[in-house]
DNA sequence: GATGAATGAGGTTTCATTCAT
DNA sequence: TATGAATGAAACCTCATTCAT
């Protein structure tokens, strides 16, 4: 198997966070903020993410974020008119980069490289879960919490990989490999869920003392055969 | 396959949320309640259960739960110390009907039984997600939040499903069936994550018009063979 | 003139403001008060009167009336979701007052005793505005600002007096004393409306230097003459 | 009864809100503003009164004033200290207005010319209200609250007309018509509460279905008799 | 002259929590 | 056992106001 990280960088790479290309979203008033108050748009976003990583969502307050950001509550309210509303657009990112786990799915399933190109999605998808954690367990609660707008972010940011492995198995399927009473798009969903709860829960592993060595490659193997239905 | 709904039962019976076998107790002041004390603590619970299963976590506040009960907040803080305790409580109760899960594992894994055992597993978890649902949303969602005592509970709760299917891997590896590179314990557990963020999110499912049954089909078929090596 | 004070207390006496006889209203969360509960009500509204009676209603904050009661800003939500609520509750006070002034209006409006009347209509005005001056106030600013509670208030007080005088009018039409093209209606409301505003802006009168028996001399003429369309 | 619409015009003609009188002013730094900034005061103004007309005067902020004249705040406190002061800029315009109504007064008060006459004031003044409402009924309000500049503001405007009022009471009791212990200055002063009054709650009126024509007729009347003391 | 941006200050609201009855 | 009432404490949120550009 190829360890190709270049795959790997060019679909996580976070931007560092700075070269922000959504620069020209309004404030709460409806204007569009000047260098300055995209800077300190920019900066709040990030702290927003920091505070993410460290305590829990149900804690986040605006005061905090502020206090962090250097500035004051007032000033955020400026930029957001709550906290949720920067947790969204900070989703919203992590929703764009996602769509790029498709490039993923696009190798080579049939012999030997499958078993590759399933080992390069599963380290991709885990990298991504692992690069955005903070960001992703929010989108994850916010969904189970019933709000719709995360919901959708969601379903929207993990679609794309989901429909492109769902065309891999029908492929398979027209080959016979893949009986053909099964659904596809089901197959897919379902290996897609097993990626994100095992990215999500890495907890559950290292208290069982799993490395993530022997986490790759029992996911490939069953992202193999699920989607090929052959042995590798 | 056979349809033996007994066996779901035996699994999800919520134990019809009367007889409490926790009931003996003490209430926050030390003392163990009397029989009427009991009964306002479950009430109590079940009115958290309920509100869990309309509301958001985040918004389940001592007062709602109190009043839906027909008591006050001062009633309530003789039972609880707070509404995560109330909330913890439910969540053993569920923990605890999670260890029956493991009987499901307890079937013939080989030749064609073993496509139903694997297919009843999968109901037996999609209907324990199911009837749990509320409770379980919270567990997951505290355990996201950091939350240890909730994280442990968890780990508890799918502890023993996912060491009894580590077994039966176990015994296909030995069989050459299973390749031996391949750690039992990571597969077993790549499955169960696969079992429970599927039932847990059902409504991406729901967005793609798949079906319990293709679902069920999908995730058996999965199971089945990432377990015995075997084509069905 | 007979100088009747009987009336104008019956009227005006604002029933000390303890023995609260509408005591049976609900707080914010639905539930109806107890006794210690009903104190604390009536006494949170008592201060609202006395602040009003002092500053401005638009510089009243919830934090002033509770220091003034001596409790605190959280337990005056326990009772009014608003300041605007408690203000409220005091105008529907006044307001039932104001229904009284009807019985004025019941007396003999021929002949000499006319003028008696007219004068015992003014004066019970002008008390009555004085003793609820705070509130009446508020009532008349609301009104202005287009606040549709307050003004169907207002209208609703002053409807019984009103229609009371319109009558009176009407028999004098029928008299041939009012020309019958006048509207008895508009009359009897031209005629409140003076009232009202010389009760409300007494300031004004004392700038020019005049005395309450003055005004009461003019309105009562201008009442009288207007109403029965003779010469005293 | 003539209808001469060119004393209602000379009387409340706004202006035009653009030839500004008053343009002279120094701004809040003390320097007199030049071409285009008079332009923006002005605009300030304006906008100041147009949101009067809709909202409330308690919610008049200054970044709504700022934002819908496409200016921002800072510029507003350039020429303004606080909204206030643009409000009692405003109030300054319209009382000088006010003075005008005095010429009303003026006119034939003997026979039955006198009709005419008072008919005149009376809609001159109901006019001058409509006209000018927004910006009134804050000064209202204002004096109603304490405010001692809107209060003097008030009583100034409304005293000319109250004074030349009460000097042709005055002539009429000379002449015997009123009797000598009236007093002219109260008399004139009720009949001008009586006529703002009205004015100001036209929606008392409205909702007893009181067309405006009766309405004048009733004040016309009462103001006839009160001020001449005779039958018309 | 004009204004983007920032923020101190202050009132509003909400709850968890306690206590006396 | 149960609970009416009260409240401290902590966020929230909004503006008037300022200042550097």
């Amino acid at each position: 198997m190829v360890d190709d990280d270049r795959h790997l960088r060019a679909v996580t790479d976070p931007g560092g966070g700075q070269a922000d290309p959504a620069a020209e979203l309004p404030a709460v008033d409806g204007r569009v903020p000047g260098r300055r108050g995209q800077a300190t748009r920019r900066k709040l976003l990030d702290c927003t993410k920091e505070m993410l990583d460290q305590g829990s969502y149900r804690d986040l307050k605006v005061v905090d974020i502020a206090r962090r950001a250097g500035t004051s509550p007032a000033t955020f309210y400026q930029y957001f008119p709550d906290v949720e509303a920067a947790v969204l657009v900070l989703a919203e990112e992590v929703a764009v980069r996602a769509t790029q786990l498709t490039e993923l799915v696009d190798g080579e399933w049939k012999g030997r490289g499958g078993v590759d190109t399933a080992r390069r999605l599963v380290r991709g998808f885990l990298d991504y879960w692992e690069d955005n954690r903070p960001v992703l367990r929010v989108v994850e609660l916010a969904t189970e919490e019933g709000d719709l707008r995360f919901r959708n972010l969601r379903v929207r940011s993990l679609n794309a990989v989901t429909r492109a492995l769902s065309e891999v198995v029908g492929q398979f399927q027209r080959n016979a490999s893949v009986p053909s009473e099964i659904d596809p798009m089901a197959t897919a969903g379902v290996l897609v869920a097993m990626l994100a709860h095992t990215a999500a829960h890495r907890y559950g592993f290292e208290f069982w003392g799993i490395r993530r060595d022997a986490l790759e490659a029992s996911l490939s193997r069953t992202v193999y055969w699920t989607v090929t239905g052959q042995k590798q």
